[in-house]
DNA sequence: GAACGTAACCCTAACAGTTAGGTTTTCGCA
DNA sequence: TGCGAAAACCTAACTGTTAGGGTTACGTTC
Protein backbone atom coordinates (compact mmCIF):
# COMPACT_ATOMS: atom_id res chain seq x y z
CA UNK A 1 0.00 0.00 0.00
CA UNK A 2 3.16 2.61 -0.48
CA UNK A 3 2.79 4.99 -2.99
CA UNK A 4 3.05 3.98 -6.94
CA UNK A 5 6.72 3.87 -7.77
CA UNK A 6 6.11 6.22 -11.47
CA UNK A 7 5.17 3.80 -14.12
CA UNK A 8 1.58 3.31 -13.95
CA UNK A 9 0.89 7.13 -13.57
CA UNK A 10 3.36 7.88 -16.13
CA UNK A 11 1.55 5.57 -18.45
CA UNK A 12 -1.70 6.95 -17.54
CA UNK A 13 -1.07 10.62 -17.94
CA UNK A 14 0.61 9.57 -21.48
CA UNK A 15 -2.78 8.32 -22.55
CA UNK A 16 -4.68 11.44 -21.61
CA UNK A 17 -2.26 13.44 -23.06
CA UNK A 18 -2.14 11.01 -26.11
CA UNK A 19 -6.09 11.09 -26.49
CA UNK A 20 -6.40 14.86 -25.75
CA UNK A 21 -3.83 15.76 -28.84
CA UNK A 22 -5.06 13.58 -30.91
CA UNK A 23 -8.58 14.60 -30.46
CA UNK A 24 -7.61 18.59 -31.09
CA UNK A 25 -5.73 17.85 -34.04
CA UNK A 26 -8.75 16.09 -35.07
CA UNK A 27 -11.01 18.69 -34.11
CA UNK A 28 -8.64 21.21 -36.09
CA UNK A 29 -8.48 19.27 -39.03
CA UNK A 30 -11.76 18.33 -39.80
CA UNK A 31 -14.35 20.39 -37.65
CA UNK A 32 -15.11 19.95 -33.81
CA UNK A 33 -18.78 18.72 -35.21
CA UNK A 34 -17.41 16.37 -38.39
CA UNK A 35 -15.67 14.26 -35.42
CA UNK A 36 -17.05 11.33 -33.39
CA UNK A 37 -15.79 10.00 -30.39
CA UNK A 38 -15.31 6.74 -32.12
CA UNK A 39 -13.57 8.29 -34.16
CA UNK A 40 -11.33 9.89 -31.26
CA UNK A 41 -10.63 6.94 -29.78
CA UNK A 42 -9.62 4.40 -33.13
CA UNK A 43 -7.37 7.25 -34.17
CA UNK A 44 -6.08 7.33 -30.10
CA UNK A 45 -5.42 3.85 -30.43
CA UNK A 46 -8.02 3.13 -27.53
CA UNK A 47 -11.46 1.72 -26.92
CA UNK A 48 -14.51 4.59 -26.42
CA UNK A 49 -14.54 4.16 -22.87
CA UNK A 50 -11.12 4.82 -22.32
CA UNK A 51 -11.74 8.05 -23.73
CA UNK A 52 -14.54 9.08 -21.06
CA UNK A 53 -12.61 7.28 -18.22
CA UNK A 54 -9.90 10.01 -19.09
CA UNK A 55 -12.69 12.98 -19.83
CA UNK A 56 -16.11 13.53 -18.57
CA UNK A 57 -17.44 14.47 -22.07
CA UNK A 58 -16.40 15.55 -25.82
CA UNK A 59 -16.13 18.95 -24.77
CA UNK A 60 -13.28 18.37 -22.20
CA UNK A 61 -11.59 17.19 -24.66
CA UNK A 62 -10.98 20.59 -25.75
CA UNK A 63 -10.96 22.49 -22.75
CA UNK A 64 -7.86 19.88 -21.11
CA UNK A 65 -6.19 22.75 -19.38
CA UNK A 66 -8.71 24.39 -17.40
CA UNK A 67 -7.79 23.63 -14.48
CA UNK A 68 -4.79 26.00 -14.76
CA UNK A 69 -7.44 28.60 -15.17
CA UNK A 70 -8.91 28.44 -11.90
CA UNK A 71 -5.92 27.72 -9.78
CA UNK A 72 -4.30 30.88 -11.35
CA UNK A 73 -7.08 33.17 -10.20
CA UNK A 74 -7.32 31.73 -6.93
CA UNK A 75 -3.39 31.97 -6.41
CA UNK A 76 -3.75 35.56 -7.78
CA UNK A 77 -5.65 36.29 -4.69
CA UNK A 78 -4.57 34.04 -2.01
CA UNK A 79 -0.51 34.17 -2.54
CA UNK A 80 -0.56 38.17 -3.87
CA UNK A 81 1.85 40.35 -1.05
CA UNK A 82 0.70 40.72 2.24
CA UNK A 83 -0.15 44.48 1.38
CA UNK A 84 -1.16 44.41 -2.44
CA UNK A 85 -4.54 45.85 -2.29
CA UNK A 86 -7.07 42.85 -4.21
CA UNK A 87 -8.49 44.50 -7.16
CA UNK A 88 -4.91 45.53 -8.87
CA UNK A 89 -3.93 41.86 -8.22
CA UNK A 90 -6.90 40.73 -10.26
CA UNK A 91 -6.30 42.93 -13.02
CA UNK A 92 -2.91 41.94 -13.45
CA UNK A 93 -3.96 37.85 -13.45
CA UNK A 94 -7.25 38.35 -15.88
CA UNK A 95 -4.47 40.68 -18.41
CA UNK A 96 -2.24 37.71 -18.50
CA UNK A 97 -4.68 35.25 -18.99
CA UNK A 98 -6.20 36.84 -21.54
CA UNK A 99 -2.90 37.53 -23.39
CA UNK A 100 -2.46 33.63 -22.93
CA UNK A 101 -5.79 32.97 -24.13
CA UNK A 102 -5.01 34.96 -27.42
CA UNK A 103 -1.36 33.94 -27.82
CA UNK A 104 0.03 32.59 -30.98
CA UNK A 105 -1.14 29.58 -32.43
CA UNK A 106 -4.47 29.45 -29.75
CA UNK A 107 -6.62 31.34 -32.85
CA UNK A 108 -7.29 28.10 -34.94
CA UNK A 109 -8.97 26.48 -31.28
CA UNK A 110 -10.86 30.13 -30.25
CA UNK A 111 -12.33 29.78 -34.22
CA UNK A 112 -13.42 26.15 -33.43
CA UNK A 113 -14.99 27.06 -29.85
CA UNK A 114 -16.55 30.39 -31.21
CA UNK A 115 -17.50 28.33 -34.22
CA UNK A 116 -19.57 25.25 -31.91
CA UNK A 117 -22.61 26.16 -29.84
CA UNK A 118 -22.00 22.91 -27.51
CA UNK A 119 -18.18 24.12 -26.76
CA UNK A 120 -19.25 27.82 -26.54
CA UNK A 121 -21.93 26.25 -23.80
CA UNK A 122 -19.66 24.68 -22.33
CA UNK A 123 -17.06 27.19 -21.76
CA UNK A 124 -19.62 29.41 -20.17
CA UNK A 125 -20.65 26.50 -17.53
CA UNK A 126 -16.82 26.13 -17.08
CA UNK A 127 -17.16 29.86 -16.14
CA UNK A 128 -19.52 29.37 -13.42
CA UNK A 129 -17.22 26.97 -11.54
CA UNK A 130 -14.67 29.38 -12.01
CA UNK A 131 -16.53 31.95 -10.60
CA UNK A 132 -17.69 30.18 -7.77
CA UNK A 133 -14.15 28.89 -6.89
CA UNK A 134 -13.14 32.59 -7.22
CA UNK A 135 -15.66 33.46 -4.76
CA UNK A 136 -15.02 30.97 -1.88
CA UNK A 137 -11.26 32.48 -2.45
CA UNK A 138 -12.02 35.68 -1.61
CA UNK A 139 -14.40 34.81 0.76
CA UNK A 140 -11.51 32.92 2.27
CA UNK A 141 -9.04 35.97 2.51
CA UNK A 142 -9.33 37.71 6.63
CA UNK A 143 -8.05 40.66 4.62
CA UNK A 144 -11.30 41.40 2.94
CA UNK A 145 -13.86 42.02 5.42
CA UNK A 146 -16.87 42.09 2.83
CA UNK A 147 -20.13 40.44 2.65
CA UNK A 148 -20.29 37.08 0.97
CA UNK A 149 -22.50 38.88 -1.75
CA UNK A 150 -20.06 41.12 -2.49
CA UNK A 151 -17.50 38.64 -3.22
CA UNK A 152 -19.52 36.12 -5.48
CA UNK A 153 -20.66 39.64 -7.37
CA UNK A 154 -16.48 40.64 -7.81
CA UNK A 155 -15.86 37.58 -8.70
CA UNK A 156 -18.85 36.89 -11.53
CA UNK A 157 -17.73 40.75 -12.49
CA UNK A 158 -14.24 39.50 -12.86
CA UNK A 159 -14.61 36.41 -15.18
CA UNK A 160 -17.38 38.79 -17.04
CA UNK A 161 -14.29 40.67 -17.59
CA UNK A 162 -12.16 37.68 -18.72
CA UNK A 163 -15.21 36.51 -21.32
CA UNK A 164 -15.80 39.78 -22.83
CA UNK A 165 -12.07 40.20 -22.93
CA UNK A 166 -11.37 37.09 -24.80
CA UNK A 167 -14.06 38.47 -27.94
CA UNK A 168 -13.29 41.94 -27.74
CA UNK A 169 -11.13 43.86 -30.43
CA UNK A 170 -8.82 45.29 -28.45
CA UNK A 171 -8.93 42.94 -25.35
CA UNK A 172 -6.22 44.48 -23.31
CA UNK A 173 -8.37 47.61 -23.39
CA UNK A 174 -11.51 46.07 -22.80
CA UNK A 175 -10.14 44.66 -19.71
CA UNK A 176 -8.72 47.82 -18.65
CA UNK A 177 -12.43 49.62 -19.11
CA UNK A 178 -14.12 46.92 -17.36
CA UNK A 179 -11.26 46.83 -14.33
CA UNK A 180 -12.47 50.62 -13.69
CA UNK A 181 -15.64 49.55 -13.45
CA UNK A 182 -15.16 46.74 -10.61
CA UNK A 183 -12.85 48.96 -8.49
CA UNK A 184 -15.89 51.22 -8.09
CA UNK A 185 -17.67 48.47 -7.81
CA UNK A 186 -16.11 47.20 -5.25
CA UNK A 187 -15.19 50.36 -3.38
CA UNK A 188 -18.62 50.48 -2.76
CA UNK A 189 -19.18 47.30 -0.98
CA UNK A 190 -16.40 48.61 1.75
CA UNK A 191 -17.32 48.30 5.03
CA UNK B 1 -51.94 35.37 -48.63
CA UNK B 2 -53.74 36.79 -45.86
CA UNK B 3 -53.38 36.26 -42.23
CA UNK B 4 -54.15 32.72 -41.34
CA UNK B 5 -57.77 32.90 -39.71
CA UNK B 6 -57.07 31.48 -36.46
CA UNK B 7 -57.65 27.50 -35.98
CA UNK B 8 -54.56 26.30 -37.07
CA UNK B 9 -52.26 28.86 -34.73
CA UNK B 10 -54.82 27.96 -31.76
CA UNK B 11 -54.03 24.25 -32.76
CA UNK B 12 -50.48 24.75 -32.66
CA UNK B 13 -50.24 26.88 -29.33
CA UNK B 14 -52.30 24.39 -27.54
CA UNK B 15 -49.88 21.27 -28.86
CA UNK B 16 -47.13 23.21 -28.04
CA UNK B 17 -48.62 23.98 -24.26
CA UNK B 18 -50.15 20.57 -23.74
CA UNK B 19 -46.64 19.25 -24.47
CA UNK B 20 -45.02 21.77 -21.95
CA UNK B 21 -47.54 21.18 -19.32
CA UNK B 22 -47.28 17.29 -19.55
CA UNK B 23 -43.53 18.00 -20.06
CA UNK B 24 -43.34 19.88 -16.52
CA UNK B 25 -45.80 17.34 -14.43
CA UNK B 26 -43.80 14.21 -15.75
CA UNK B 27 -40.21 16.17 -14.81
CA UNK B 28 -41.81 17.22 -11.64
CA UNK B 29 -43.10 13.89 -10.90
CA UNK B 30 -40.31 11.29 -11.37
CA UNK B 31 -37.71 13.71 -11.74
CA UNK B 32 -36.43 15.30 -14.75
CA UNK B 33 -33.18 12.65 -15.71
CA UNK B 34 -35.72 9.62 -15.10
CA UNK B 35 -38.07 10.88 -17.84
CA UNK B 36 -36.99 10.65 -21.35
CA UNK B 37 -38.55 12.50 -24.56
CA UNK B 38 -40.16 9.03 -25.61
CA UNK B 39 -42.16 9.42 -22.27
CA UNK B 40 -42.99 13.16 -22.63
CA UNK B 41 -44.18 12.64 -26.74
CA UNK B 42 -46.47 9.82 -25.71
CA UNK B 43 -47.63 11.04 -22.73
CA UNK B 44 -48.37 14.22 -24.75
CA UNK B 45 -49.89 12.05 -27.27
CA UNK B 46 -47.61 13.47 -29.95
CA UNK B 47 -44.64 11.88 -32.13
CA UNK B 48 -41.03 12.79 -30.69
CA UNK B 49 -40.32 14.84 -33.58
CA UNK B 50 -43.09 16.77 -33.09
CA UNK B 51 -42.14 17.64 -29.82
CA UNK B 52 -38.56 18.54 -31.12
CA UNK B 53 -40.35 20.43 -33.98
CA UNK B 54 -41.90 22.84 -30.80
CA UNK B 55 -39.33 22.87 -28.59
CA UNK B 56 -35.27 23.00 -29.48
CA UNK B 57 -34.06 20.43 -26.89
CA UNK B 58 -35.46 18.83 -23.91
CA UNK B 59 -33.80 21.62 -21.60
CA UNK B 60 -36.24 24.37 -23.59
CA UNK B 61 -39.42 22.33 -22.59
CA UNK B 62 -38.39 23.15 -18.73
CA UNK B 63 -38.13 26.66 -19.54
CA UNK B 64 -40.66 27.53 -21.73
CA UNK B 65 -41.01 31.41 -20.76
CA UNK B 66 -37.95 32.51 -21.12
CA UNK B 67 -38.78 34.75 -24.03
CA UNK B 68 -40.35 36.90 -21.56
CA UNK B 69 -37.22 37.44 -19.49
CA UNK B 70 -35.33 38.78 -22.00
CA UNK B 71 -38.45 41.28 -23.16
CA UNK B 72 -38.74 42.29 -20.31
CA UNK B 73 -35.24 43.64 -19.38
CA UNK B 74 -34.87 44.85 -22.81
CA UNK B 75 -38.36 46.99 -22.69
CA UNK B 76 -37.20 48.32 -18.85
CA UNK B 77 -34.46 49.61 -20.11
CA UNK B 78 -36.13 51.01 -24.02
CA UNK B 79 -39.34 52.35 -22.87
CA UNK B 80 -38.51 53.78 -19.14
CA UNK B 81 -39.66 57.28 -18.87
CA UNK B 82 -38.04 59.83 -20.45
CA UNK B 83 -35.77 61.08 -17.98
CA UNK B 84 -35.51 58.07 -15.81
CA UNK B 85 -31.64 57.21 -15.42
CA UNK B 86 -31.00 53.90 -16.44
CA UNK B 87 -29.40 52.01 -13.29
CA UNK B 88 -32.83 52.91 -10.86
CA UNK B 89 -34.97 50.77 -14.11
CA UNK B 90 -32.70 47.80 -14.51
CA UNK B 91 -32.81 47.78 -10.48
CA UNK B 92 -36.89 47.86 -10.35
CA UNK B 93 -37.34 45.62 -13.07
CA UNK B 94 -34.67 42.79 -11.75
CA UNK B 95 -36.17 42.70 -8.39
CA UNK B 96 -39.69 42.23 -10.05
CA UNK B 97 -37.84 39.37 -11.96
CA UNK B 98 -36.82 38.14 -8.69
CA UNK B 99 -39.97 37.77 -6.83
CA UNK B 100 -41.17 36.16 -10.03
CA UNK B 101 -39.31 33.75 -10.15
CA UNK B 102 -39.49 33.11 -6.57
CA UNK B 103 -43.18 33.20 -6.31
CA UNK B 104 -45.79 30.80 -4.85
CA UNK B 105 -45.12 27.46 -6.96
CA UNK B 106 -42.22 27.65 -8.28
CA UNK B 107 -39.71 25.83 -5.44
CA UNK B 108 -40.12 22.78 -7.01
CA UNK B 109 -38.83 23.76 -10.46
CA UNK B 110 -36.48 25.86 -8.76
CA UNK B 111 -35.32 22.69 -6.82
CA UNK B 112 -35.01 20.32 -10.27
CA UNK B 113 -33.11 22.96 -12.24
CA UNK B 114 -30.56 23.42 -9.17
CA UNK B 115 -30.38 19.17 -9.16
CA UNK B 116 -29.92 18.70 -12.67
CA UNK B 117 -26.24 19.98 -14.17
CA UNK B 118 -27.68 19.74 -17.87
CA UNK B 119 -30.71 21.93 -16.76
CA UNK B 120 -28.18 24.42 -14.79
CA UNK B 121 -25.69 24.81 -17.70
CA UNK B 122 -28.96 25.32 -19.97
CA UNK B 123 -30.00 28.00 -17.86
CA UNK B 124 -26.58 29.63 -17.64
CA UNK B 125 -26.14 29.87 -21.33
CA UNK B 126 -29.57 31.24 -21.75
CA UNK B 127 -28.06 33.57 -19.48
CA UNK B 128 -25.67 34.78 -21.92
CA UNK B 129 -28.24 35.28 -24.72
CA UNK B 130 -29.97 37.65 -22.34
CA UNK B 131 -26.96 39.61 -21.62
CA UNK B 132 -26.32 39.89 -25.30
CA UNK B 133 -29.75 41.35 -25.84
CA UNK B 134 -29.43 43.60 -22.63
CA UNK B 135 -26.28 44.92 -23.93
CA UNK B 136 -27.86 45.29 -27.49
CA UNK B 137 -30.09 47.32 -25.64
CA UNK B 138 -28.01 49.24 -23.59
CA UNK B 139 -25.60 50.41 -26.72
CA UNK B 140 -29.19 51.48 -28.97
CA UNK B 141 -29.90 53.63 -26.54
CA UNK B 142 -29.09 57.15 -27.15
CA UNK B 143 -29.56 58.80 -23.83
CA UNK B 144 -26.70 56.60 -23.08
CA UNK B 145 -23.52 57.96 -24.68
CA UNK B 146 -21.38 55.02 -23.13
CA UNK B 147 -19.09 52.77 -25.01
CA UNK B 148 -19.49 48.94 -25.96
CA UNK B 149 -17.49 47.78 -23.39
CA UNK B 150 -19.77 49.37 -20.94
CA UNK B 151 -22.81 48.38 -22.00
CA UNK B 152 -21.68 44.85 -22.09
CA UNK B 153 -19.95 45.03 -18.80
CA UNK B 154 -23.13 46.52 -17.49
CA UNK B 155 -25.36 43.60 -19.29
CA UNK B 156 -23.72 41.23 -17.82
CA UNK B 157 -23.28 42.75 -14.18
CA UNK B 158 -27.05 43.04 -14.39
CA UNK B 159 -27.62 39.29 -15.17
CA UNK B 160 -24.70 38.50 -13.13
CA UNK B 161 -27.56 40.34 -10.55
CA UNK B 162 -30.54 38.35 -11.12
CA UNK B 163 -28.64 34.96 -11.30
CA UNK B 164 -27.17 35.21 -7.49
CA UNK B 165 -30.05 36.45 -6.05
CA UNK B 166 -32.39 33.92 -7.17
CA UNK B 167 -29.93 31.66 -5.58
CA UNK B 168 -29.25 33.80 -2.45
CA UNK B 169 -30.82 33.50 0.92
CA UNK B 170 -32.57 37.23 1.21
CA UNK B 171 -32.65 37.54 -2.23
CA UNK B 172 -34.13 41.17 -2.60
CA UNK B 173 -31.36 42.40 -0.08
CA UNK B 174 -29.07 40.51 -1.93
CA UNK B 175 -30.40 43.02 -5.43
CA UNK B 176 -29.91 45.63 -3.93
CA UNK B 177 -26.63 45.31 -2.62
CA UNK B 178 -25.45 43.97 -5.98
CA UNK B 179 -26.87 46.96 -7.64
CA UNK B 180 -25.02 49.35 -5.44
CA UNK B 181 -21.78 47.83 -6.80
CA UNK B 182 -23.50 48.34 -10.68
CA UNK B 183 -24.40 51.70 -9.92
CA UNK B 184 -21.01 52.88 -9.23
CA UNK B 185 -19.32 50.92 -11.41
CA UNK B 186 -21.98 52.37 -14.23
CA UNK B 187 -21.09 56.20 -12.82
CA UNK B 188 -17.41 55.12 -13.26
CA UNK B 189 -17.69 54.93 -17.30
CA UNK B 190 -19.77 58.33 -17.34
CA UNK B 191 -17.82 60.49 -20.41
C1' DG C 1 -67.94 24.10 -52.58
C1' DA C 2 -63.92 21.68 -54.97
C1' DA C 3 -59.06 21.96 -55.75
C1' DC C 4 -54.70 23.07 -54.24
C1' DG C 5 -50.61 24.49 -51.53
C1' DT C 6 -48.66 24.18 -47.23
C1' DA C 7 -48.11 23.88 -42.24
C1' DA C 8 -48.49 20.64 -38.67
C1' DC C 9 -48.03 16.24 -37.64
C1' DC C 10 -46.79 11.25 -37.98
C1' DC C 11 -43.65 7.10 -38.47
C1' DT C 12 -39.35 4.70 -38.95
C1' DA C 13 -34.69 4.44 -38.71
C1' DA C 14 -30.63 6.08 -37.78
C1' DC C 15 -26.66 8.80 -35.58
C1' DA C 16 -23.81 10.36 -31.73
C1' DG C 17 -22.65 10.95 -26.93
C1' DT C 18 -22.62 8.36 -22.92
C1' DT C 19 -22.89 4.47 -19.59
C1' DA C 20 -23.38 -0.31 -17.60
C1' DG C 21 -21.59 -4.84 -17.15
C1' DG C 22 -18.29 -7.74 -17.05
C1' DT C 23 -13.54 -9.35 -18.80
C1' DT C 24 -8.61 -9.03 -19.72
C1' DT C 25 -4.18 -6.84 -19.24
C1' DT C 26 -0.64 -4.44 -16.80
C1' DC C 27 1.51 -2.91 -12.88
C1' DG C 28 3.38 -2.78 -8.03
C1' DC C 29 4.50 -5.39 -4.43
C1' DA C 30 5.22 -9.28 -1.70
C1' DT D 1 5.68 -16.47 -8.95
C1' DG D 2 1.30 -15.07 -7.11
C1' DC D 3 -1.98 -11.61 -5.85
C1' DG D 4 -4.75 -7.31 -5.51
C1' DA D 5 -5.87 -3.30 -7.88
C1' DA D 6 -5.88 0.00 -11.45
C1' DA D 7 -6.28 0.69 -16.37
C1' DA D 8 -7.95 -0.58 -20.41
C1' DC D 9 -11.06 -3.45 -23.27
C1' DC D 10 -15.41 -5.15 -25.56
C1' DT D 11 -20.18 -5.41 -26.26
C1' DA D 12 -24.50 -3.74 -25.99
C1' DA D 13 -27.40 -0.82 -24.73
C1' DC D 14 -29.85 3.85 -23.54
C1' DT D 15 -31.06 8.68 -24.66
C1' DG D 16 -31.31 13.08 -27.08
C1' DT D 17 -31.63 14.48 -31.65
C1' DT D 18 -32.24 14.51 -36.71
C1' DA D 19 -33.17 12.97 -41.56
C1' DG D 20 -36.30 11.34 -44.82
C1' DG D 21 -40.52 10.91 -46.43
C1' DG D 22 -45.46 10.26 -45.91
C1' DT D 23 -50.36 11.87 -44.13
C1' DT D 24 -53.87 15.04 -42.46
C1' DA D 25 -56.10 19.30 -41.73
C1' DC D 26 -56.32 23.98 -42.59
C1' DG D 27 -56.65 28.32 -45.30
C1' DT D 28 -57.04 30.17 -49.72
C1' DT D 29 -58.51 30.56 -54.28
C1' DC D 30 -61.16 29.71 -58.14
Amino acid sequence: MTEPSGRRERKKAATRQRIADTALRLFLERGYDAVGIRDVAAASDVAVTTVFSHFASKEALVFERDQDFEQRLTRAVAERPPHEPLIPALHREVQALVRHCLAEGSAPVRRMIEGSPALREYEESMSLRHAQALAAALAADPRLPRSVTACRATARFTIDAYALACQAEDPEATVDEIFRMITAAWEATAP
